[in-house]
DNA sequence: CTGAAAGCGCTTACAG
DNA sequence: CTGAAAGCGCTTACAG
């Protein structure tokens, strides 16, 4: 003899069901999956008792049991774009057979930053795993091997061994300064983090093929932002002709230039182009004439969740990447 | 003779581990939560190889077991201000020996809902939920019996029997009006959806309780927004001296009014005092003069954990309930 | 159509 | 200090 009185009694179970029922748990067991191997009234009883009692299956022990969990895990940093990221990601999981789970981080500072996440999430044996935004480059960790992970939205400048649904930035920048060039802009600045790699690159390149002379703007990243908007806002002043600024980083630092050009009296877009990464709501809400390189959520979403119940359904198929075009978003 | 081969062979059980180290699964398990029941020596050679093989332990099997989970749910409605309570409450439940699970509801229109998230996050057995944001009143679900729940954040309008942590929304109206009024605004109006019930009578009595006449403006949930400020700019004309909003819906409306009315080349705040609920991150971005009535993220946070962890402890202890005043957060 | 039983991966007594 | 065994709540064969 072994074991105490774990269990929560006040959790109903499929034999607490049948106790109520007189029948057998397993008769529980198949008529809630609606078989036909129970009849047609026994069924029905059954059900209406387990209705009346409250009874949710346990995720636990039917996943235990099937050797599978029917989970599926989401992970990322929540910002504004993420947000509707994930409604779209929801929203389509709701035509699977799978349930969502939900890993969130803020920021780098908290205590739940990435792998606190991912350690829960594949301690509830999720079937895969979406990660659609988390610092730097993406990084294929170890577990992938047996958790199958898909990146969504990254931009990696070497190739990973994992499904990857990804953002053309190298397009990106190519469209922002085409764009301001096609409009008269001749001084592209660009503003960015030292962290997000090849963004430089893919930046010059773009000026060259525009036949424009690159001009940087980097800053580190502790540096304030009202900092580097005042060096920036100065460095403005030597140009002839209106300046244009792609800035490639949030949205919010976006808006702070246009908020601390417009309180130097500068008149947008025409003294200054802003064009930013992401569509953030308020851009619409303010009509704020910042242009924007947005990401094709429903697109992303839509190839993301298929890519996934592909791995799902043939865990030996060929890796699977995509590479989709960001958005230019021309607001004036 | 029964059950088929079921378990996901790329999962690393404590068998596996046991197998690799020559000891039985047991030792294992005492190994892993660091027991003194095993060996020195056996135990750091089963840690060891537990790390080299990828060893995360289930939460399926660990909870089915001991009866509990060790998980806590948080779901709501996840928008600007719901995300930094978010990331408060996962802060503070990483001091506790829960881990959290997110479910979050982005609009009424996704599929997925209240109730699916609701029913996912019960049959995950969560050991208790927190609720902060559902559309309308709290309304207490009949398994609230079962597991319990915690609402944080609403403003009842009667007595719920669940743990609370309010905040006082009355208060926010009194607060919003005498500061209005003591500026010398007296056309004090409500923007306010038809089904935040309470609204418009709190409003009334702080009105009343200055000497000014109550002016809702109400408008029906489908009206869309650019009507509604159009409806709400012209109503100011006919008033002397400066009008002021109480908006009290999202700072989507508030930003929008904001705008809406400086394109008529108003002059804010002296033209037009705008206060809404809840800060919203562009308003500091843009340094917009939106006053706002804030809810304390930090307490609110701090209270609802320290209420979770107490119902957790003491299940049959009383009903606990607060009632946080906001706080006024005055842009100008 | 129905039930008894095995077993998923753990934790918890229990027996050495 | 160590291992064999029971059992959590399910699902899946298997036997009537």
């Amino acid at each position: 003899m072994a074991a105490g009185k774990p269990s929560n009694p006040s959790q109903v179970t499929q034999s607490d069901i049948a106790a109520v029922a007189g029948c057998s748990q397993n008769a529980v067991a198949l008529a809630l999956r609606g078989s036909n191997r129970v009849s047609e009234s026994r069924r029905r009883e059954i059900l209406r008792i387990a209705r009346r009692m409250g009874y949710v299956r346990s995720i636990a022990a039917a996943g235990l049991r099937r050797g599978r969990s029917g989970l599926i895990g989401l992970y990322g940093n929540l910002d504004e774009v993420r947000v509707v990221l994930v409604r779209e990601l929801l929203r389509r999981l709701h035509d699977t057979q799978y349930k969502p789970i939900l890993g969130a981080e803020f920021e780098r500072l908290s205590p739940w930053y990435k792998d606190q996440w991912i350690n829960t999430l594949l301690a509830l044996r999720v079937e895969a795993m979406v990660c659609f935004a988390w610092s730097g480059e993406p990084q294929v960790p170890t577990w992938a091997r047996r958790t199958p992970i898909v990146f969504c939205g990254f931009s990696p400048t070497k190739p990973v061994p994992c499904d990857m649904v990804a953002m053309d930035r190298a397009g990106a920048l190519k469209q922002a300064v085409d764009h301001l060039a096609s409009r008269g802009h001749r001084h592209i600045a660009l503003l960015q983090h030292y962290d997000l790699t090849h963004i430089p690159r893919y930046y010059q390149q773009a000026m060259r093929d525009a036949g424009l002379e690159p001009r940087p703007f980097p800053f580190a990243a502790d540096e304030p932002r009202s900092a580097i908007i005042k060096r920036f806002l100065a460095s403005c002043k030597g140009h002839r002709g209106p300046t244009a600024a792609v800035v490639i980083t949030t949205a919010r630092l976006a808006s702070e230039l246009y908020a601390a050009s417009v309180r130097r009296g500068m008149s947008l877009p025409d003294d200054l182009a802003i064009v930013g990464y992401d569509r953030a709501p308020w851009l619409d809400h303010l009509k704020l004439p910042i242009t924007t390189l947005e990401q094709p959520i429903d697109e992303l979403a839509e190839h993301t969740i298929a890519v996934v119940r592909r791995r799902l359904a043939e865990p030996d198929s060929p890796r699977q990447f995509m590479n989709l075009p960001f958005k230019l978003v021309v607001r004036t």
